[in-house]
This record gives C-alpha cells, structure tokens and sequence, in this order.
DNA sequence: CCAAAAGTGTTGGTCTTACACCCATGC
DNA sequence: GCATGGGTGTAAGACCAACACTTTTGG
C-alpha cells in the first residue's frame, strides 16, 4: 500500500512536477514521483501530505486524490496498490530535500518528460489532465500564485497550463465578475506601469465556471 | 484493501442502487453496498468486477473507479483501505444474487437512502454527484438504456437523474445534433403514435458536452 | 373520441469572441 | 523615447431557453 504524489509549481514561467531519482530496486537510477509506503498509524491522506511536506518542506497546500492503481509494476510479482495524488505549491515555499529513498531531486517541465519508472508514466498523463480540467471549473490556481498577484500574472498561469493565449480584456471580465478576487489598494511597482494587486477571497477549495 | 462497489440502475423510472444486509461483523444487519477482499491474484479493478459479476450476473457494463477512503470504519483499529467503484447496468439483464457473504440484496431509489453501514454514506453521495456530473459531459447513459430505444425513453434518464425537466425540442435537436446516435428503421409500437427507434454508433465512453 | 406520447421551428436574450488604442513606468 | 505590460468598451455571431400546435396510435 503506497502512495505516490506528483507535485506541480510554475518555475520561470514554466509547468513543472518534481521528479525524484529512485536510490534502489528493479528501477534504480530511473526517475519518478516521489512516494512511499503508508505507515501503520496514518491514513492514505496522511502519507500523501507527509510525502508532500518531506520533499518540499510544504505542509499547506493544495492535495487531491488523483486514482488509485491496482497493478504497479512496482516489486513485479506483489500486487502493490498505490494511490497517487496531486499537489499545488508556488515556487517560494519550497525547501527541496530527496530525503534518504532518493538519490536526488529536480524541478522537470511538464513537456519533454523522461521514461519514468513504475506506472508513473500514466500517473503523469492522468495528472496533467486533472490540472487542465480543474482550473476550467474550480479555483486551485490560487495555489499556484503568491498572496498577492496582478491580473497579468493569473492570466499568465492560465495560458502555462492551458497552452492557448487568452484575450486580456475579455479574461478581466471573467475573472472580476466571478467576484473571487478582491483588489488591494497597492500596486505593483517595477519597470512598467504599475498593476493593481489582487489576492483571492476564499482560498478554499470551490467549484466555479472559470472559463 | 477492499473495494466497494455503488451499482446503479433504473427501476421503473427511479434510479436505484443496489444495498445488501451485513450478515457478520460489528455492522451486522446494516445495509451497504457489495464488496469484499482483493484476491492475491487479482487486481483492485478486476475484484470490483468480480463483485459486480457475483452479485448481478452482469460481465460486462460500465464500471468507473471512484474514490479511495484510507480510513473506513470498517473493522475498527485496522487501517483497512477500500477502493469504491460506481457501475451502470441495465435491470433486464440482473440476476440479483446475495452470495454467502450477505443475508439479503434489494434495489433501493436514491433517495430515502437508510443509514449505511462502514463509511458508505460518504461513498454513496460521491457516486450520485458523480453521476449526475458525468451524464452532462459524457456518453454513459448508454449503459442505463437498453439497445434500441426511443428519444423520449432517453430523455427521461436524464430527468430522472438530473432530477428536472427537460424542453423536449431542446433536448432532441441537442442529441441529435451530437451525431452519436443512429435511427433505426424500426418504430416503437405500443398505445401511442409509434416513435422510432435509436441506437448508440459507439457504446465505448466518450467525453462531449451533452448538456 | 379521448388520452398519451411523438414530432417539429422560431424568436429573444444571453453569452462569447474578436478586436485597437492610450497609459504609466524604468531604463 | 522606447519597450513593456496595464487598463478599458463595443459590436457581431453563437448559443441557449422558452414556447404551441398537430399527428398517430390504442383503447
């Protein structure tokens, strides 16, 4: 009974998961998610956020069960489960550390991805498409983005993660008149003209028509 | 590692579920939804299939994982995990059977639903609003339906899962318009002005935009 | 002839998309 | 002054929701 987790951020205007180089067994020197087995205290849940929290240092964030596989091809021979999860975290948070499983960690963009070991290429399809729909229809960029962010950098993280350009004027009227987001009185400085800020109301989980 | 499995049908236009009675354990005489032990052999996929061939008859229809609950009430101080699946099948073609595990199984309508035994209540809510998501973006209502059918009987699955009305000139021109049905020359007699007769082109799962 | 379901088009409103110009800032 | 991103409104087309009457059959 495992869990494995597939964490995203944006690295330099880039979607990324993190990728953890396996130490030992049939897969040694391949890369994956990181994961590992449930302990006899916690729940399914529970590991995924420890997984999540080890690796990272993060312990908020954003977590979702994503599917539970029957069939790994981890240990051939041993039906192992492994249930996979997704989780959300800007950038700033992060302390890296691949723990003593692995040999190392890395930020990989979401295209171009090596052959990964286990299942974990199918856990990586079904992920991105999870993202890809989720952002359609619920409000989990607020877990990609700082505190505070101009409309220009939201828009921004939706057309990393849709992979189409959107149209500025019409996005602010979509966004703004979902009224989930509320304007800061200061602004952005830097080299061009100032933005004005915005942070999200509720950073809870809700379901919405985004877009 | 169990799995349970959330059977759907339609039975005389109520859609129902199938509850069987707990015979042993601390839940003994509660109503649950089937399921039992993964099989050293088999994987968490083909134990949800197997339980849904032991109790209905039914080898083939449609059967879509659902959630994994890694704290189940089940057998207290164990970390059992149970993997729950939703399945659809038409009535016409069940065999209802108990098998040795349980001490009865009836179809029971949605609503109205009894308290459940283990932590099925929470599985039960998430099959419903899984299902009432997936009919609107998908082609599964073809697993309620039998072969041929006409637009009207069609129409009325969605009304009773969606539980509203639907404009039927809206919703013909809309199915119609999809392209995933084909009419057959045959029409439905019966006491009313004969209907033709549809069929499904495709019968595999599909993602459109129903609704 | 009555009850019940089948079949069929149009219209108004809403929503979505496409599109261009000026502004403020740092360098 | 120039490059870069910020800020704003409108018009055409697509899509959706609402709506009524006639037909066919069995009983």
């Amino acid at each position: 009974m495992a869990v494995d987790v597939v964490i995203f951020t944006l690295v330099k205007d880039r979607l990324s998961w993190l990728l953890v180089e396996v130490k030992d067994g049939p897969f040694i020197g391949k890369w994956a998610f990181p994961g590992g087995l449930v302990r006899g205290p916690e729940s399914v849940d529970e590991a995924a956020a420890r997984e999540l929290s080890e690796r990272t240092g993060v312990n908020a964030g954003y977590l979702e069960q994503l599917y539970t596989f029957g069939k790994p091809e981890r240990d051939p021979g041993t039906r192992a489960v492994s249930v996979s999860y997704m989780a959300l975290v800007p950038l700033a948070q992060i302390r890296l550390n691949p723990g003593p499983k692995y040999s190392a960690a890395k930020w990989q963009k979401v295209n171009r991805l090596p052959v990964l070991a286990y299942d974990h290429t199918q856990v990586a399809r079904l992920a991105l498409q999870r993202l890809r729909a989720k952002v359609q229809y619920t409000n989990i960029v607020c877990h990609l983005l700082p505190r505070e962010f101009t409309l220009g950098e939201m828009q921004r993280v939706y057309e990393i993660i849709l992979r189409r350009s959107l149209d500025r004027r019409n996005f602010r009227k979509k966004i703004l008149a979902l009224g989930l987001l509320t304007p800061l009185r200061r602004q952005k400085i830097g080299p061009h003209r100032p933005a004005t800020l915005y942070a999200f109301r509720q950073r809870r989980p809700m379901v919405i028509e985004v877009l």
